[in-house]
DNA sequence: GTGCAAGTTGAAGTCAGGTTGAGGTCAAGG
DNA sequence: CCTTGACCTCAACCTGACTTCAACTTGCAC
């Protein structure tokens, strides 16, 4: 926390791979938070790196920046969030990260029946199901899209 | 190819699950052609049902409209695409599909070390190396996101 | 022949996740 | 002190895939 220690944007976004406008995009959105030199300029603790790990690993999932900033409101306030801190807030992807892929195998098993018969059927074709049943109940909602909705990594 | 047999754009919506909207979008998009009445409005021969299928199933996977577009480009021309048209066609979505679970795969492993070490190191960990390789070669451009870009499908 | 649901158009809006640019300021080395 | 590169803000722009709106026209049932 010695001022020595603290970094300027472009080292940030040299170390995190994030370029400058991102990093003061996130901060506009209440993901990070800076310090000011008397005449403005940001400085960022070291931690923030891991944040942006965080943030970094998150946004390679397909969460969302809401979702993300969720997560890292749930941090300890006043101490250093510690190894188990970060864990807990990963593990919570592992369960999305096994139902996105479990959607993928489905589509791709059904693309397989697909492709075996040549159909894309309006009645039969697996891949086409789930708009089949909106015809059908008149709803908006869809199946197996509602799964990979979640808008994958869409930025730079 | 009876009057009789041409549907409105009411119908196929209703029976496609895209709104009204998405297909007068798709056909300025270039991937809908249609025929006119007198006065204007649109009939769509039942073939455009397939056609949507197909551009159905290929937006859940994740291809860009571009991408269909191109697909559906490569139907012959004169005649009515056969299962074998369709076949051809979808097959070329199952080696990117094997990649998209592949890389999801990858990311979940690397998780779940992640979530072992608690990391998120920016040396060491797997989900953050991406971006690291990013930062090295100084491009906008990112690695797996890539994969995963392409937004689910959104429609209604 | 009329009423009204369903259709038409082009332009503009939406959403996420940023990027880009203009115009101006800061900080550090010489 | 001066230069210069890094930084600041605010606003506008970008992509993709649509949706929404306003203002108007068609077409079918009665």
């Amino acid at each position: 926390m010695d001022a020595k220690d603290l970094l300027t944007i472009g080292e940030v976004a040299h170390r995190s791979g994030f370029p400058p406008s991102a990093l003061r995009y996130y901060e506009r959105e209440g993901l990070l938070r800076t310090a000011r030199t008397s005449g403005g300029q940001r400085r960022y603790e070291r931690s923030v790196l891991r944040r942006l790990a965080f943030i970094r690993a998150a946004r390679t999932i397909g969460v969302g920046l809401d979702e993300v900033r969720e997560g890292l409101d749930q941090l300890p306030d006043g101490r250093t969030p510690t190894k188990a801190d970060w864990t807990r807030l990963s593990r919570s992807w592992r369960g999305r990260l096994d139902e996105q892929i479990e959607a993928l195998v489905a589509l791709r098993d059904g693309l397989d029946s697909c492709i075996g018969c040549g159909c894309l059927s309006l009645q039969r074709c697996r891949l086409y199901n789930p708009a089949d049943r909106v015809a059908e109940s008149g709803s908006g909602a869809q199946l197996l899209p509602r799964l990979l909705r979640r808008t994958p990594a869409q930025g730079m």
